[in-house]
DNA sequence: GGCCTTATTGAGCAACTGTCAATAGCAACG
DNA sequence: CGTTGCTATTGACAGTTGCTCAATAAGGCC
């Protein structure tokens, strides 16, 4: 186990940008296979082959290489989950749904270690994770086909609600057990649920 | 800082369940200031005026200390939220979560210690806040009126979507900025977001 | 008083984060 | 080619923390 894959030279020179791409890149390799906080540093060193110090030269602290990680792993794992181009908004927000679960379902362990353990950890890994969040909710809000109406008030409602819906699909879809509800049933209620606070958001902000 | 309160005797020899009950104590307060994961054991030890050793005596890791005080926290915080007995299930559901914003309004820096530093941690750190949810759900039914059905499927369904609405809220009410947004528009906007899921789960289950 | 249970402690180990001064690879320049 | 300078890289060290274990002592019971 942990074993390296480049042995030969003992002491390669990399660029600072290259060395930095390859930690978090290790980072994220190990976080799907375990929680972030359960990753020591020794480790990672180990399997970028180089000294725990040199890792504390790229980031000065635990929290900012997490931090790195998480914001890394949040790009690969949520961003590019794929959208047929559908008819309607409706089938978008439904296919889109539709791979997240898939990807959750596939990829279970490593989604779980940076959901929750994003949670925990540094204030910067919380920043990053929230950052991750924030990145979605426009790409969301136009899969939707949702169009600000330059009220101030009604946009700022309609990205809360969009984050906290978010956040709570992410725990419903990992407490889901695929045995006891099917999938399908599962996206059909998400794909509903997403357009209904849509709806009960605009209903709120027009009655006031 | 970090001053004892009592420190007359060198020696005090407590029962073990009301140094248990103490040391959980102590775990809460402190938990109310900073979140539980940048909680040494050390200084819980030093506020209860005994060492460390006695600390891993009455808990033999860790997690098992901070799933004690996160049950008790989760407790203590989020069950006793007054309802008023409104006629109306809108309205019982209006005052139950007008009574959680103020909640988390007027105890904000423990409750996101609560919330977000549980999602980090060990395994049984999850797991009690899983539980402490779990046990919220059936109140949050009841006094949405919510009868089963019989159906078991259905029934499943709805406490998944209980589950992450509450989580989607707490997301919600902590990424809420009171300044931007009223309190009363984001209330009414979360009782009408919870009585639409509930809905929108019903009508997935009885179409399919 | 003597005994037995157990609450309590101090010393110590191992793992981990972070620091610092020293070393060495690589490029530029004379 | 030799020197110099920058910086990637390292090893040794210090402080903290989770956890173990054998030893001690406080309080109840006969």
């Amino acid at each position: 186990m942990g074993i390296t894959s480049e042995a030969v030279t003992p002491r390669l020179r990399m660029s600072g940008d290259d060395r930095r791409r390859q930690l978090v890149e290790i980072g994220w390799t190990l976080l799907q296979r375990r929680p972030i906080h359960e990753l020591a540093l020794d480790e990672v060193a180990l399997e970028a082959g180089i000294s725990r110090s040199l890792l504390f030269h790229y980031f000065p602290t635990k929290g900012d290489f997490y931090a790195a990680v998480v914001e890394a792993a949040g790009a690969k794992m949520l961003k590019p989950v794929g959208v047929k181009d559908g008819d309607t908004p409706h089938e978008r927000i439904r296919s889109l749904i539709d791979g997240f679960v898939r990807l959750v379902e596939r990829n279970r362990v490593g989604y779980t270690s940076l959901v929750r353990g994003a949670g925990g950890g540094d204030v910067r890994v919380v920043e990053a994770m929230a950052r991750v969040r924030d990145a979605l909710v426009p790409r969301w809000l136009a899969v939707a086909g949702f169009e600000s109406t330059g009220d101030e008030c009604h946009d700022a409602l309609v990205r809360l609600v969009v984050r906290g819906w978010l956040v709570g699909m992410e725990e419903t879809v990992l407490a889901w057990n695929p045995d006891t509800l099917d999938r399908a049933l599962l996206v059909d209620y998400l794909t509903e649920s997403f357009q209904s606070q849509l709806q009960v958001a605009a209903r709120c902000t027009t009655a006031s």
